[in-house]
This record gives C-alpha cells, structure tokens and sequence, in this order.
DNA sequence: ACTTGGATAGAAAGCGCTTGCTGCAACGCT
DNA sequence: AGCGTTGCAGCAAGCGCTTTCTATCCAAGT
C-alpha cells in the first residue's frame, strides 16, 4: 500500500534503523549509506508517517497557534508572523514544523477545546494570542490546561495576552493601558474634554486595559468621566458604527470617540459621516492597533501602532526555542501613538 | 507519567479494547460499563493520545486549510468559515478535527512543503483556498501532490480556486472573469472609455481571470486597450498606491481605475486623493471581493461582492463529508456587483 | 601481532492505541 | 432440554516508527 520505511530499507539495502537515522539526522551515518537511502527515499517518494514517529519519539511537531478571530487582520497578521518563524516551510530546513492556527471565535469553551485537541496531538509549543476572557471559572480551568500541557513538555507562549503566573507561561504583553492613556492625553492636550468611548467585549482583558488607560488619563487631568459616555461592543465596525449612534444620542455635545480598536473606530467614522458631522472638525476619531486599512480612512486614523509582526516573530521564536525568554518570563510590548488626521482640537 | 488508556482501564476494571471502545464510540458497550468508564476517564484526567491513535486507525483527525496571506481578511473569512464547519471546538460533538490553517504566502514551495506535511500527518482532509500559481512545472508538482494525497484518502476540496481535473478534487470556483467583466461593464456604462488596471501579481489564476473579464468587456464595446493601462502588481494597498501613480504617469487623462482587489482598490484611492484628484469626480474607482472595510471607503467602494463566508462554509461541509459535492465536482460561485460611491460618470 | 576504541550498522523492544476474532453468558426458539 | 442467537467484553496482533543495546570493522596504540 502505502511506502513505508521499512521499504525504503529494503531498497536501500539497510536496515529500518538506518533510514530513520538518515531521515532525523541525528545519528552518524557514512556519507555513501545516506546518500543511497535518500536516493531510495526519492525513488519510492517516501513520505514519513507522521503519527508514527510521533507516537515513538514521544514528541511531535505541531505547533498550535490560538487566535480569536481569524478574519481580523490583527490576529492574522500575528499568526502570520508566529507561524513563518515556526519554520514549517520557509523555516531553514530540519525542524520541519507545523504551526496550526485556530479559530477560538473568542469563545472560551472553543477556546478550551483547541487546546485538548492540541494536547491529545501533544503538540510542540502553543502560542495564545491576543486578549483573554476574564471569567473566573474559566481562568482557572485555562491555567489548569496550560499547566497540563507545560507539564507535558509543550512550551507555552502568550502574545499580546497578559501573563498567567499560575502557569508559567512565557508572556509577550501589549501595553494597552499604556497606550490607552497616551491616546486620550493626545486628545486632551487638543482641548477634548467630553470624550466618549467605545469599548471592546466586557470581560476581557484588552477592553479593560484599554479602558483603564483611557480613564486613567481622564483623571489625571482632573476629567470628570459621564457614565454615559462609554459603551460597549463587540471588535467590529458594525459595532462601531451602532455604538456611536448610541453615544450621540446620548450626549450629543462629545467632541472625540476613542475607539476600542481600528475597526471600530472606521465604524465610528461612517456613524458620524451619516450624522452629517465632520471629522475631525465636529468630532475627532481614535482607534487602536493601527492596522493597514487605518491609514486609508478619511481622514487618516489617529491610533496607536502595535508591532504585531515583530511580537509575533518574537513569540514564535520563543515556542521554537530559538531565542531566549525575556527575564522573569514576562515581557512588555509598547504601542507607539500615530497622530492622523482624524484627531483635532475641538469646535470653538 | 502521562495516563494511557491502560491506566483508565485498570481503574474502570475493563479491558483496554473497552475504554477504546467507549471513546470512540463505534461499538456496542454496556450502559453501566460505559458510564464506569467515562468515570475514570474523568478522574484520571485522561486525554487520548492522537498520534497513537492515528497510528493504529490509520486515520487523523487533522484537516488542512491552505491560504496564500492569513493577514488578508479574505483568506481570514474563509478560512474562519471552513474551520467553523470542520468542528473542531464548536461542530457537534464526536467527530473532533482539528482544522488548521497554514499559510503559504502565496510561495509555491511552502505550498508544497505544507501539503507535504499534512501527508505526513495523513490528513483527513485538506482545502486550498484562493487563486493557484500558474507556473507549469509547480501546477504538475501541486497535481501529483494532491493526487498522492487524494489515494491516501485525504478529501481535497478547492475553494476559490480553478478546477484541477487531473486530480480529481471538489472545486468551488469564484467567476473572476464574470464578475471583472461585470464591474468594467458597470464603469462602461457610465460613461468611461479610459479605464486603468491594477492587477494582481502575473502568473496567478485569479489575476488573470479578473483581467481576462476587464478585457472581455472593453472588447465588447469596442473599446481598444492601450497596454499602457495596465500595471502589475501585489494584492495590497501599498502595491495600489504605487501603481496608481504610474498609471497616472502614463496617461493623466484616465478616468477609471479598476483594482484586482479592495486592498489595491484603497491604495488607489489614496494615491488618487494625494495627487489631487476627487473620487469619482475626476476618476472613478472599483475594486473587487467587498471586504467589510471597503464600505468605509470615502466614497465606498464599488466592487464584486464575493460570498466568501458562504463558500468557505460549503468548502467546510464538502470537506468533511457532511455536504454532497456539487455535480461534476465543481461549482461556480458567482459575485454580486456592488455599486457604490466610488464609481460615477467621467467628467465632462 | 594484539588490544583498544571510534565509527557505523543492525536487532529488537517498545510507543499507546485499534480492531478482528474469540469467549462466554443469558436469551429465545423448536 | 438442546441449540443457535444476541450482546458484551477481552485477547492479542499489529500500526510504522525510534532508540537502546549490541555487533562489526578497521585504524591506531603499544
């Protein structure tokens, strides 16, 4: 039926042993014994039964990549990098591994799940991404997870995920709470003083750092914040869009909306628009993430930049073992603010 | 160390066959047994060892979804819809797959090398999504590939992608060439007589069936082409930027352009708007797949709307077996014109 | 010339699970 | 009462690889 490595012994004219040597590379073997089973190898189009080796060798190469939305391009664009630095292909040869990433929807018992699927696989590293939900029940049952799978050999990476001290994990942290804060400062150094904000899920970390920071802002400029003036959502522009209405039905005087992120911010946009109101000359717009699209808003979108290619390059490196945790396991990324034209100083 | 399956048998008092038995599911066992079972299992923490399994059942659980650029939501929707319907987390329980994705960035080799590596893992299923490179040694090495793979009992599914008829997988086309040739007879209809082109990157199946249907409509009305309008380049808005430019260099008297895609479409708009042209008073501008921001475009954008969701979806169930092919094997799923404000009659 | 040791290659024992086949009650039939 | 069924459970043989341990060969050491 299928090729098998006894096979391409037999062809070889060696033994199984040998072949599984040349195939891993970590054995001596002569110079003129490897090239004639490569060439077997070649002729017969051996291909190594993954399943196999894993059960044997007590380790695979899969490598899970965990994200919660994977049409949004900030999720994308890490996986992206996390999975070319995991090699798979484009990697320098040899440890050919296959980073997978799934879709959690955001939804914690998906969430859950992928990482049993990854745990049966006994998956090599996994790398989390992105905000976690911040429900109890469910921070515990994660961290008894991921000390589970640390247990069993499979390295833990967070990135842009506050770090889990339970479990030991390697974390990659965006600062959101710091980024939130300079956002709304730059706002308020333009003369905003009734600004609304349009958060992200509740219950989840990224929303409440970057509440935090917004609020934290507020008050050290002696801001006195309106209940009314937050809201929130869900990380799309629908939402977007929905809660600006709602803002501007509630306080109709705001001079700025902070968006939870760039998507949201672009649906505050067309809200305004539809209102009949200019930005930034009625209203001023922030978003967050600075993803591609933002730069093509109109005006141009004040946001706050995260590297996420480069802490996603990094997270990957970390799960391949390829550079060095940051000390204490616990590593801080900054945004840097990008002052667009979607933020001016205020009417009057 | 870890449990096995040993372990939970010996704590229910049964047979390894019999836990095997009740995990999986496929073969009568006592009520009072099972629940016995399940109890240990539970007590025990245990979880499956996959490559074992897979071993022994010469079957894996694991479904590949290629995608040329995870950072592009176009890829990202589909791929979020096939692996929704993959199930893993979230599908009905029993048949749990892990869907996973990996991406190729739109690189022939990794293409391969990831094909080659979910034959390894002996695949259960695998979905290409987006447009093939049309280099003729690389499409015969993706077709032995896949026809290897397709012996071995791995469902291909195509989706978004040409039929490959030599092997003999499902495919879900997208009509590039009906819907390119849609949105340019649109612009004609407007008036406009000389439209740009911004393609995607040659030897590609999608941008030449996109350009083939703009072809296909200037020829229909008499149109003559000047080579000069059409600019190659990438699937992004940096390429569009660029590439407007030079279109604008070669001919400052075009009134259109149409984009091989909504990124490149919004990179057009702002090379437009920085070189002082008004969207669509001087020059009108189309693009193609209506990703969720080209609505907040200013103006929006016109552009063929591509059931990505829907057809990633179908991919999903064809995938999985849960959904009966489309006869013949292939299906054309067509785009829906969507007239926005960014296209208008040419001045004058 | 004889021992020692380095360099390779092979034999064989699993890795943890699945499954065809066998075993054995309890059951219903004539 | 005798016997074929039916329903569950266990035995044991692998699945295709890795890896420890052992065997062999040859160059070098004394």
């Amino acid at each position: 039926m299928t090729v098998t490595l006894a096979d391409v012994a037999a062809r070889a004219q060696v033994s199984p042993a040998t072949v599984s040597r040349v195939l891993n590379g970590n054995y001596p073997v002569a110079a003129s014994t490897r090239e004639r089973v490569l060439r077997a190898v070649d002729e017969l189009d051996y291909v190594l039964n993954g399943p196999a080796s894993a059960l044997a060798a007590a380790t695979s190469d899969l490598v899970g990549i965990l994200v919660n939305d994977i049409a949004d391009p900030f999720f994308g664009i890490m996986a992206g990098a996390i999975q070319s630095e995991i090699g798979g292909p484009g990697g320098r040869a040899g440890g050919e591994r296959l980073g997978v990433v799934c879709n959690t929807g955001g939804s914690p018992e998906r969430e859950l799940t992928y990482l049993t699927l990854l745990q049966r696989q006994r998956a090599a590293a996994v790398v989390l991404t992105g905000g976690a939900v911040e429900d109890a029940p469910h921070q515990a049952a994660m961290a008894a997870k991921l000390r589970k799978l640390a247990d069993a050999g499979t390295r833990i990476v967070l990135c842009g995920r506050p770090p889990s001290p339970e479990t030991g994990a390697i974390a990659l942290t965006f600062d959101n709470r710091g980024g939130g804060k300079e956002l709304t400062e730059h706002l308020i150094g333009l003369g905003h003083r009734r600004l609304g904000y349009i958060a992200g899920p509740e219950e989840r970390t990224t929303t409440r750092h970057r509440l935090e920071g917004h609020r934290a802002a507020l008050a050290a400029h002696g801001i006195e914040e309106d209940p009314r003036w937050t809201v929130h959502g869900r990380y799309d522009r629908r939402s977007g869009y929905e809660a600006t209405l709602e803002l501007l039905r509630r306080d109709p005087s705001l001079t700025a909306v902070v968006a939870a992120n760039d998507s949201v911010a672009l649906g505050a946009c067309a809200a305004l628009r539809d209102s009949g109101l200019r930005i930034p000359d009625d209203v001023s717009v922030a978003g967050f993430d600075d993803l591609p699209f933002s730069i093509d808003a109109v005006p141009a979108l004040t946001t706050v930049r995260l590297p996420l290619a480069e802490a996603g390059a990094r997270a990957g490196r970390i799960a391949m073992g390829r550079e060095e945790p940051p000390p204490g396991g616990i590593a801080t990324v900054r945004g840097e603010l990008m002052v667009r034209g979607s933020s001016g100083a205020p009417r009057g």
